[in-house]
DNA sequence: CAGCATCCGCAGCGATACTG
DNA sequence: CAGTATCGCTGCGGATGCTG
């Protein structure tokens, strides 16, 4: 199998090396919220913001508006703004974010699926 | 398509709820160091302590220590010491670490592949 | 409603020194 | 070789208060 040497071999300036760009990327997509609020964001319809405090639970506003900011710079995410009062702003997958999503979704449900029993074993271990 | 709201229907204790054990999972996974080591021994040779410190490069020792330590206690990386001198110990993945190891390899192919792409978009918005 | 600015505590992390 | 122990600082992240 190998995958790790084959990605090494493939990728020589990849994951692995310390200053590949894929270490930013994945520091970002990778952030305590950064999975939560890209999974939040992977329905077809727009999300306000409102909305993604509700359901990335426990995100503080200042960590939400951080995320929302580098995922939106580093272009996963749209953000659109109607100039209205009150402000209604809504969030939404670009096609690139879409497809990172995508790959993050089968993790997220396996690691959901797994929990509970990955963390009786890692309590039994501590006794 | 509405993956999110799919998961969070099938899921009414996932991710997305604060007290959920996959959070916890979650951020063990998605540490900074947690994907590098997971794929750095997505081999099928074990891997030795001095091979990881490189091939994680940048990482330093007291982080990869404790990544390893949460790994091993989570049941996704298997150590064996050999009670020799000088010291000789071994990591591997158990069966559980190569499921998510194999979830995970496609998601950081990805990354490697855009983030030149990805960082230059946002150095742009920057400006 | 959708944020931004500010303050601040604490833990994450690096650097260094030491051990079996 | 494969770690542990300790120190010190940086910056993450929470809480609060303010704006268009």
């Amino acid at each position: 199998m190998l995958v790790s040497t084959a990605l090494r071999e493939s990728f020589p300036d990849g994951v692995f090396v310390a200053g590949c760009p894929s270490r930013t990327v994945l520091d970002h997509v990778m952030s305590k919220w950064g999975p939560l609020v890209l999974l939040a964001l992977a329905d077809d319809e727009p999300v306000r913001w409102s909305e993604l405090r509700r359901r990335a639970e426990g995100v503080s506003e200042k960590m939400l508006a951080q995320t929302l900011r580098t995922l939106v710079a580093d272009g996963f995410v749209h953000r659109e703004a109607r100039p209205v009062v009150p402000p209604h702003v809504e969030y939404s997958l670009t096609p690139r974010g879409l497809e990172l999503a995508a790959l993050l979704q089968p993790l997220m449900v396996w690691m959901v699926q797994n929990a509970p029993e990955i963390l009786e074993g890692a309590a039994a271990s501590q006794a």
